[in-house]
DNA sequence: ATATAGTGAATGGCTATTCATTCATTGTAT
DNA sequence: ATACAATGAATGAATAGCCATTCACTATAT
């Protein structure tokens, strides 16, 4: 078997066990196990324990930062680019339970561990909300008012948040298309009934 | 030295070492040394190092849910209600920068190992939002289209997100005071233009 | 004098990492 | 075509260090 394939084996198992387990609880002879390797052969692709795990963040956020950014490239409205974002995240976290495990939990706690905290796949990704909301400004479309720095982890915390549910293993409250049109419905409208002022 | 005293003291030790370090990094005997005991003496107080963080959790939250419902009693306005309980919150964290990230990263992290999820405080705490969001439809201000169970988790997710830079320690970007007004206007108003439709 | 609270060194279990060895593949010489 | 050598990928048992928890002992209060 050829490096490539035995090092992204490694990821996928990763991935897996860290959702499972979290990161400190998962031992290294778990992620050998579920690749199928032998513990040592994990350090010939990898520093440490630790490596592994911003390994997972960078080619795992990374190959969602290209989906949905081939996803909008077809868009051109920013309502509709919001709603690809929406729609695109919450369904691959609903699928790929590892993986939104992985972000929503391992991610923050590495945070702290991480230095240069701007300069990663997770920034990127949520930027691509700013850039959504900014061009959106530029066409008159979204108010000005709206700070795209606030509004993008506004944005993208509520996405994270509702589709925490999923990973914890709550009865399924709601389906994954019917969360995405509320968070569109909140955030292009607001919760106001139109004529609420008269009231 | 009375018990109750040494448990507060634990309790507030451990908040700060949890947060600092987080949980599994965190050792018994920086919590002991925190709260100026000796490590055994948490044993007399704790079942374990797990039943600690729960305490936290429980006091913690508990204190901040006693806040927040004292202040939301002399409102009655549900857009009022909702700022009070963004403002406090946001206030809070940027305060007590040791109970939010607590919240954040030692929250999910338990959250797999907790069983019974729905059963905590902070189930407590979020359901704040949905019953102000309910008592505001029941008076037609919100609209009766957005369901209360998943706008909680949108309002939350988007104020622990925006909360979580200033636990990472990036510089300031924006104040507890604008971040509340944007998170106000989206929630209430959304991000569109009053006349966007026109394009 | 007894009970209760507190102490902190010692224990024991756990696991990240290492490294001597094996195995499979490729190259070279005859 | 065959034998032998060289390479480096892969292995997994052994090491080494960490730290939650315990418990025999001390201090304090009544």
């Amino acid at each position: 078997m050829k490096a490539a394939n035995k090092h992204s084996k490694i990821i996928h198992a990763a991935t897996k066990v860290f959702a499972k387990k979290g990161f400190f609880n998962a031992r290294i002879s778990d992620i050998a196990k579920e690749a199928k390797v032998a513990d040592g052969t994990i350090y010939l692709y990898f520093n440490n324990k630790f490596d592994i795990l911003i390994s997972v963040f960078e080619e795992e956020i990374g190959a969602l930062i290209e989906q949905v950014k081939k996803l909008l490239d077809s868009e051109d409205d920013p309502r509709e680019m919001l709603a690809v974002f929406a729609k695109n995240h919450l369904s691959v976290m609903k699928k790929n339970k590892h993986l939104a495990e992985v972000i929503q939990i391992e991610l923050r706690q590495s945070a702290k561990l991480i230095k240069d905290y701007r300069n990663n796949k997770f920034s990127e990704y949520v930027d691509i909300i700013s850039t959504i909301i900014k061009l959106g400004q530029e066409q008159s479309i979204y108010r000005a008012s709206i700070r795209p720095g606030i509004a993008k982890r506004a944005f993208f915390g509520a996405l994270d948040e509702i589709s925490r549910v999923w990973t914890v293993g709550i009865s399924t409250e709601y389906s994954v298309e019917e969360a995405t049109q509320q968070v569109l419905e909140i955030f292009l409208c607001g919760i106001l009934e139109p004529d609420a002022s008269l009231h």
